[in-house]
DNA sequence: AGATAGGATGTTATACTATAACATGTCGAC
DNA sequence: GTCGACATGTTATAGTATAACATCCTATCT
């Protein structure tokens, strides 16, 4: 369980098995991973950093392929609703799952220095659980997003001179 | 620790605890309390709800003082950067601190039947901090917010008949 | 009192984020 | 081939937030 995104890993199999779970849970489920919903999705797989919508319209208008802001949010609501992606609420933009195919309440540690965006998970009996059943709240969703400073920008950080 | 927003409480106090407590911290720090500034923080503070910062140019309309947007954002800026009232992202809106005065994390449950906000907070040795310092991640904020249903709204929804 | 400087507010315009509403296209079931 | 369901295309607009500059207020120094 541990955060994916800040250090070295096989980024290119992240891809690789974000878009073989997606394919895999939508012809299991009989959605439609249409062409523009699985390019949306490449292209927040790309890197680990969250991306606006507004973003991905550049991006595809860059590709030769200009899109209109509905499309693109359709495609997000697609992608968010079936657990392929998560939108991140501080930076009004969202992040290709990084644990796909397993459900989660998932945390992200997002790095003000680099935009980066890693992914964990709550373990069970956290403390949020705890909160809300002390006060009779009958929880449905969670959001936990923590602002800081990666494990490669604060390195960088502590080595200023050149 | 407990959740201040959903059940019965003395709300006149919370009030007046938060206006007195406001009023003491920027007295010790040389901030401003300004007229504006305080109108806000009222506003916020006459119920466990979120206002957008729209409805609080409506509210201030509504009591014969229109203002333009930036008036509203530059008092939110104010009372959120000194811990007088928190964002919830998720509503891209507004609540006052219901713990003025300690430094803490807060925890937001908000009622999705209601629309009402409860905060509580982290306890200490959270599993958010342990997740961070596992990713060598320098965390500075953090935002925790779950949506659901209160226990008001839950007891009516087990009685629905009249 | 008058000059000055910092910060708070007033005002206009605009950027950024998201969705409503309706038209059109695609594809499989019948 | 038609029908229905769903996906996308398109236009317009709603909702959230800030940049930039003008003005005002207040505390301090002279
Ligand atoms: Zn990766
Ligand atoms: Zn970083
Ligand atoms: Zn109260
Ligand atoms: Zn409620």
């Amino acid at each position: 369980m541990t955060a994916i995104g800040f250090s070295g890993h096989d980024h290119s199999a992240c891809i690789s098995d974000a878009l073989a779970s997606a394919e895999a849970r939508c012809r299991e489920n009989g959605w439609r991973l249409t062409p523009m919903r699985r390019r949306v999705l490449e292209l927040l797989l790309s890197e680990h950093r969250a991306l606006g919508a507004y973003d991905l319209l550049k991006l595809l208008s860059e590709e030769g392929q200009p899109r209109q802001p509905p499309v693109v949010y359709r495609a997000l609501a697609f992608l968010t609703e079936h657990g392929f992606a998560h939108k991140i609420e501080r930076l009004n933009s969202y992040v290709a799952c990084a644990h796909p195919g397993s459900a989660h309440s998932p945390i992200f540690l997002i790095c003000s220095a680099c935009d980066k965006v890693a992914e964990t998970t709550s373990p069970s009996g956290n403390p949020l659980e705890a909160a809300a059943r002390e006060a009779g709240f009958a929880m449905e969703a969670a959001a936990i997003e923590a602002s800081g400073t990666c494990p490669e920008c604060r390195a960088r950080q502590n080595e200023p001179a050149e």
